[in-house]
DNA sequence: TTCTTAGATAAGAATGATTCCTATATAAGA
DNA sequence: TCTTATATAGGAATCATTCTTATCTAAGAA
């Protein structure tokens, strides 16, 4: 997804964040990358206008966003941890032979998991998120 | 769950693996300890009675036994991989304040589950599995 | 606008989980 | 018992991430 300049700045002032030209960068870079980059994508992506960006600040300002609630953190097998901006209620569809994470976007099954989840409460445990992990093989070997 | 040592030797012989007193305790360990232990608590674990074994071993073992079907990676907000040695399909709510990961059992719900994806196909993508993660937190406070 | 300062960043060292390397050991079939 | 493909020990190396500290700056106050 694309945002402009102004979008970018009114996200982070809604979540309390300075605007700072890093953080504006990191923002737009993971919007802009798509598909759950890796920290050091974002960092890649970013310094070819802006070399100068340390690499402890992007570490630093993912997980600042990740607890303002502007990016997610994507579970993986791997040793990397991905970003994902996309803050709709969505699920993952992991490549078991690569590391491509596509979304899955699913109304009727959020609801058909909501209605199931309000049925069946699993006591002592309140329910924030739920997300499948839906793992198996692209049949066309494209990205 | 608790496995006899025959239990454990048949697991590995069926997998198609060298029984060694190596995989034989680590594979006992990760039943053992249950929930969903990392490779650190599987070493320590091992090193009280088999103070020898080697800390690359044990990751290149459990490498092995995922690769082999005897164990599952669990995938994880931190830098820390965790194993399972519960194969039967299940879910994991995950507590968003600890690292607690508990198994959630539901057959109506994977039936549920598995009428949706038969019906719904997901184009140009085989489902292999498909797993919750379930977030939130946990009322009582214990483990 | 300028001042102030809490909070943010740069730079690079440190950490910690995991992987790699290679000499030695051993499981298990012949 | 022999053979050898495979596994392990031991320790160095890697690499994602975190930490530390000096410096800088966003943004509210004056
Ligand atoms: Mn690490
Ligand atoms: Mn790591
Ligand atoms: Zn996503
Ligand atoms: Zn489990």
């Amino acid at each position: 997804m694309k945002l402009s300049s102004e979008q970018i700045k009114q996200k982070l002032k809604d979540a309390g964040l300075r605007v700072t030209p890093q953080r504006h960068a990191i923002l737009e870079a993971v919007y802009t990358l798509g598909n759950h980059p890796s920290a050091e994508q974002v960092i890649d992506f970013i310094r070819v206008r802006y070399p100068g960006i340390a690499t402890g600040t992007v570490y630093n300002v993912l997980d600042v966003m990740v607890e303002s609630g502007l990016v997610k953190r994507v579970k993986t097998d791997k040793d990397a941890m991905r970003y994902d901006a996309i803050m709709n209620r969505h699920h993952h569809i992991y490549c078991a032979e690569s590391d491509r994470i596509e979304d899955y976007f699913d109304e009727e099954l959020d609801e058909l998991l909501q209605a199931y989840f309000r049925k069946k409460k699993l006591q002592d445990f309140k329910i924030e998120d739920i997300i499948l992990q839906i793992k198996g093989n692209f049949n066309d070997n494209s990205e």
